[in-house]
DNA sequence: TATGTATGAATGAATG
DNA sequence: CATTCATTCATACATA
């Protein structure tokens, strides 16, 4: 399945848009990010690039995408498993981004200790979409404006509880 | 107008929590990092939010962020050639040039080795996140056939690679 | 050919 | 300002 850049039979080999990590290189990156490393960083990244690269092109850019899809994807599952004894009703939708309405969060817990604030505003779709016709989003109170860090708007258009002035200690 | 909480892929009709830039915004924007301004004071926040707002709802927090996003990204790396250039002899059999297919979906700048610094992608990312937005507000069923790329972009390298991906080249 | 799934890539937002 | 996270989009790939 994976090989899009056989050269021994693919001689006309359609190049994707999108890099296609062969076995190998798969292989590699899988046992990187098992050992923990997580995040490799700039340097680590290098290496790996250049390591994977005797197997077949890849970028930089492919090794960090993939490590950041990996430990986001990583996360995902997990919290999905420990869905299974939680009471939420929750089913494993996880793989389907279809049914996806919303983001359990809440359960990333787990392994993120929830040190932000994420309080998500969960608020009607549709009601949204009214709002965006009716022009009632168009111009909003646009809050202060002194808290670009501290911005935790939500969403644009909903009036976030947060919207109190929150000056940052930005240099000015 | 387009509404930014529709999209292309609109499987769900939820409401996106993420501020999309509006085409009029995001060219304002642009217009406005171009001139090397940076990162805008406050005051300036205010006033781009104040203009944006008239194209689409924004908040000053969406700008600040931008700002800040549009400047990690700008600066692209510059490294990637030199110091991980173990490659030499990369099989790219790359399709016949007589190749040609309706959808220019020809390699990828990841796809295509020989890193030269001088060489880099120096593609118009502005063009791109145009077409991109276009490609993206474009419903598959509506073609337009006018002016929407639909993603598909005839523009060599339209994702550049390096476009995106945090720096991993930090000095420290 | 059309649909579904898996996954790489793009981007806004958050954090340090 | 730098780095990382979370979400969504688009596409490769498998399947019917």
């Amino acid at each position: 399945y994976c090989d899009p850049l056989m050269t021994s039979a693919g001689h006309k080999i359609t190049a994707r848009q999108r890099w296609t990590p062969t076995p190998l290189q798969l292989q590699i990156l899988e046992r990187i990010f098992d050992q923990g490393t997580g995040t490799p960083s700039k340097q680590k990244i290098k290496e790996i690039t250049s390591e994977l690269s005797q197997h077949g092109q890849i970028s930089e850019t492919n090794v960090y995408n993939w490590f950041q899809n990996r430990r986001a994807r990583s996360k995902r599952k997990q919290l999905v498993s420990s869905s299974n004894n939680a009471e939420s009703e929750v089913e494993t939708e996880v793989e389907s981004p279809n049914e996806k309405k919303t983001k359990p969060e809440n359960l990333l817990s787990q392994q993120n200790p929830a040190p932000r604030a994420e309080d998500l505003c969960f608020q009607n779709t549709e009601i949204t979409s009214e709002l965006h016709f009716l022009g009632v989003l168009s111009n909003p109170n646009s809050y202060n404006g002194d808290d670009h860090l501290s911005g935790k708007m939500g969403m644009p258009g909903s009036y976030n509880i947060y919207d109190e002035a929150e000056d940052y200690s930005m240099a000015g």
